[in-house]
DNA sequence: CTAGTATTTCGATAATCCTGGAAATAGCGC
DNA sequence: GCGCTATTTCCAGGATTATCGAAATACTAG
């Protein structure tokens, strides 16, 4: 089912922590940006930052290459987009939907 | 802080149940959905539905309205687009949005 | 192979969440 | 006011989460 792993994703987004992880990772683009990096950006624990970012790739909203010791991690575009598109999926058939209203008709 | 308000936001979104309840009324537009109703639909217990509606609307992803003995629930749309404003934000600057692929911003 | 750095796994604790039943409250119609 | 339906609040139990420090693992360089 569609919706849970939505959900999955949106719980996997809806921490601060790990909001700002992935926004640190959709900021850095295609470069990426290693776990170290992030580690000191954020100023959390190794350990708790290895959970929340194991928590981001199991939902497929990041994911990780290795350079040498070194783990580059990135976001996933297409599946944020996906999700972005599951949210607002039903919303523009209604004209309520406000300004942004394009989608549905085009 | 904004990031704190989208974590909660998504977080509300981020429990199958509530995402479940979230798109009825975003399908539901501007007519929204008696409480009742939404039990039914559901299939859960009303203090169960009435905690997860009460997080929604505390998230500000939903509104409720009195009509008599009824209470109608609307999904806040301005906020939804909010949201995923906020989530697509620094996204599309890079070209990376797409399907794939594009330089990174740095 | 050895030393060294980067990252994850393990273990543990405090906090929060999800769920439903029972009881309380809100508003309507008579 | 009284009875009735709709909805919420209270309470509790079991499950999940967030966080960290310490120890283990992965990989490179020499």
């Amino acid at each position: 089912m569609k919706l849970e792993q939505a959900a999955k994703q949106l719980e996997a987004l809806g921490n601060p922590t790990r909001l700002n992880l992935y926004r640190t990772l959709v900021r850095a683009g295609e470069a990426g940006r290693p776990v170290g990096y992030l580690q000191e950006t954020l100023g959390i624990a190794a350990s708790t930052l290895s959970h929340h970012l194991h928590r981001l790739i199991l939902t497929g909203l990041v994911t990780q290459e290795r350079q040498a010791t070194t783990l580059i991690c990135r976001a996933n575009y297409p599946v944020m987009n996906d999700l972005l598109g599951f949210l607002a999926d039903e919303c523009c058939a209604d004209a309520a939907c406000g300004p942004a209203t394009g989608e549905a008709a085009a």
